[in-house]
RNA sequence: CGGGGCGUAGCGCAGCCCGGUUAGCGCACCUGCCUUGGGAGCAGGGGGUCGGAGGUUCAAAUCCUCUCGCCCCGACCA
């Protein structure tokens, strides 16, 4: 391709709305344009760099034996509201409606129409498993776009459904979908971790999102030296060792606390520390509200405690609920006198003796409230936020917290799906039974986004050689010398032959200007076409991501480049 | 949804507080000259309903009201 031929909008300022490098230098290199928020417009050399990712997960997907399908993105109602999804999904399933008035989806994920295929085309176990996937454009309305194409409302995914006659089958595809993921991202160029994460409202218990370590990043993981590693949502952390042994249980009193609401303010006023407070924080779970206890220094992580629960749909309760079922106003809540309703609790707070908690009236806590004493728990569990410095759960190092991007997720679903939309098979006994199902995407654009983060510096963006747009640039230092000119059209023509895919900067423009772009878009290799190095007969090679150049005789160039590609010296 | 910020040429911005010639700067773009190893120089030029609507005023990019869009932060932490 000649860069007078091509589109190749370059920008040598950062554009306004960007903040992190890979949005920044997506725009400036002409890989996207913004139509409007969290909307992108893909230019020919963004959309190369999006095809070579497909490219590399076809192949992997088409080796694993899943088979490629295109499943429509408008959806009929009637499909989530089988699924239920329809009333959990949110505000973030796009729902047009037609003009006869019919409501609609815009396919944010496909379970429910893939479930739709095989439960009307297949029958039988011998069918099975079978697993379909598709790249396909998606809809999600985020509530907050962010970061370019890295949390954008309309992207293109990579989703994969498996389905099987049990479970063992089921974990067989998950592990040999785990297994292509990894080659994925290898393949990419990219340093990523499989996590343990939550499943969201996608439903299901096994999975892992792989997550690309940058610091850029909008996840959190949760990770320690030993190998653990989970998402914030998931991440489990263990209770510190109990320190207040043989303290001496004082009797429970009952104090004024005028207006205090927080755990600051009221330990701030009984000069305690919020770690000796006790948060009671109240719930409302599919029609039963529950309370949980946590200690008053941290945070309850939701998703841990829908997961304890059992629940999908689960918000926190309003002050009016709260009077409801403490008797008290919002701020005052504690467990004391709560014994009707389920309290779960984190097992932190058994290190905690004496502690302060709301007493379900108005400006009053109770002080030198103790379990087991003073009131009890139906159940322990994990339920709060991990925090950097935590105890592994598995061998009780300090846990670190860092940032990374989701780039896939895998889940093992189960029959979730199926037995709601009643996709049923017959088994070798001759008995119907649901599919149990997997799912497994790959946010493709993001993953482009995602290589950038990791791999560009000050200059611009530095391409793995799997997925540049361009393999190469040949770059004449002046077009308007003859021999230069001619040399460089040789080069191309030669590379091009050989089967590279090869930029030729033909653009009349200083030399400078040039090679700003030419790092700025990041093509692994440069072959530059210069005064210098023709005056010995030769031309200079530049590895972009090393910095490395090297002179060959304009004959030799090609088989030298050859060479340095074959032997994985370009990567 | 709450708070904050910003909409002026393709991009990045100044001007607005304190209303008053022809709305400005850098980059980009067009023409010519010159130049050619890290975003050159000179000369000339094109491009704006100042996001939109309404209002105040002799006069509005500037003041007021409404509206749309974009960006950032927060979103029940008892």
């Amino acid at each position: 391709m000649r860069w007078t031929q091509a589109f190749i909008p370059t920008l040598k300022e950062d554009p306004a709305d960007a903040e992190i490098s890979s949005h920044k230098l997506m725009v400036r290199a002409g890989l996207v344009r913004k139509l409007t928020s969290g909307v992108y417009t893909h230019l020919p050399l963004g959309l190369r760099a999006i095809q070579k990712v497909e490219r590399i997960v076809r192949e992997e997907m088409d080796r694993t034996g899943a088979l490629e399908t295109l499943l429509p993105i408008l959806h009929p109602c009637e499909l989530w509201k089988e699924s239920g999804r329809w009333d959990v999904y949110g505000k973030e399933l796009m729902r047009p409606v037609d003009r006869h008035g019919r409501e609609c989806a815009l396919g944010p994920t496909h379970e429910e129409v893939i479930t739709d295929l095989v439960r009307r085309e297949v029958r039988s176990y011998r069918e099975l498993p079978v697993t379909f996937y598709q790249i396909q454009t998606k809809f999600r309305d985020e509530v907050r776009p962010r970061f370019g194409v890295v949390r954008s409302r309309e992207f293109i995914m990579k989703d994969a459904y498996s389905f099987h006659e049990d479970e063992k089958s089921l974990r067989e595809t998950y592990k040999v979908m785990h297994g292509a993921y990894t080659r994925i991202f290898e393949r990419c160029g990219l340093k990523f971790a499989p996590v343990h994460a939550d499943s969201g409202a996608i439903g299901g218990d096994v999975t892992h999102e792989f997550m690309v370590l940058a610091g850029a990043g909008e996840s959190e993981v949760v990770s320690c030296g030993c190998g653990y590693s989970a998402t914030l949502e998931r991440g489990e952390t263990a209770p510190e060792k109990p320190s207040g042994k043989g303290v001496e249980l004082k009797p429970l009193e009952k104090v004024h606390t005028p207006g205090l609401k927080t755990v600051e303010e009221v330990a701030k006023f009984l000069k305690t520390e919020p770690s000796s407070l006790i948060k009671t924080l109240l719930y409302e779970a599919e029609g039963e509200t529950v309370a949980a206890l946590i200690p008053g220094d941290r945070e309850l992580n939701e998703a841990k405690l829908r997961r304890v629960l059992k629940v999908d749909l689960m918000t926190m309760c309003e002050a009016e609920a709260i009077e409801k079922a403490t008797g008290g106003p919002l701020g005052f809540s504690g467990p004391v006198g709560l014994e009707k309703m389920r309290l779960v609790a984190d097992p932190r707070i058994k290190n905690v003796k004496n502690f302060v908690v709301g007493a379900n009236e108005a400006d009053y806590h109770h002080v030198n409230a103790n379990l087991e004493r003073d009131f009890k728990v139906n159940q322990f569990a994990d339920l709060v936020v991990a925090e950097e410095r935590d105890p592994c759960v598995k061998c009780g190092k300090p846990v670190s917290i860092s940032r990374g991007i989701e780039v896939g997720q895998i889940f093992e679903l189960g029959s979730k799906y199926s037995e709601k939309m009643g996709a049923m098979f017959l088994g070798q006994d001759g008995k119907e039974r649901p599919f149990v199902m997997g799912c497994y995407g790959i946010g493709i654009t993001r993953t482009v986004a995602a290589v950038i983060e990791q791999n560009h510096d000050s200059n611009g963006i530095i391409w793995p050689l799997s997925v540049a747009p361009y393999q190469m640039e040949v770059l004449p230092v002046n077009v308007n010398d003859e021999t230069i000119r001619t040399t460089a059209e040789r080069l191309y023509e030669e590379l091009t032959g050989m089967g590279f895919e090869v930029l030729l900067d033909d653009r009349d423009q200083r030399p400078g200007f040039k090679f700003k772009d030419a790092d700025l878009v990041g093509l692994p290799l440069r072959v530059v076409v210069g005064e210098k190095a023709m005056a010995e007969g030769k031309v200079e090679i530049h590895v972009r991501r090393t910095g490395e150049t090297m002179r060959a005789s304009t004959d030799e160039a090609p088989g030298r480049i050859k060479t340095l590609i074959e032997e994985g010296k370009v990567s």
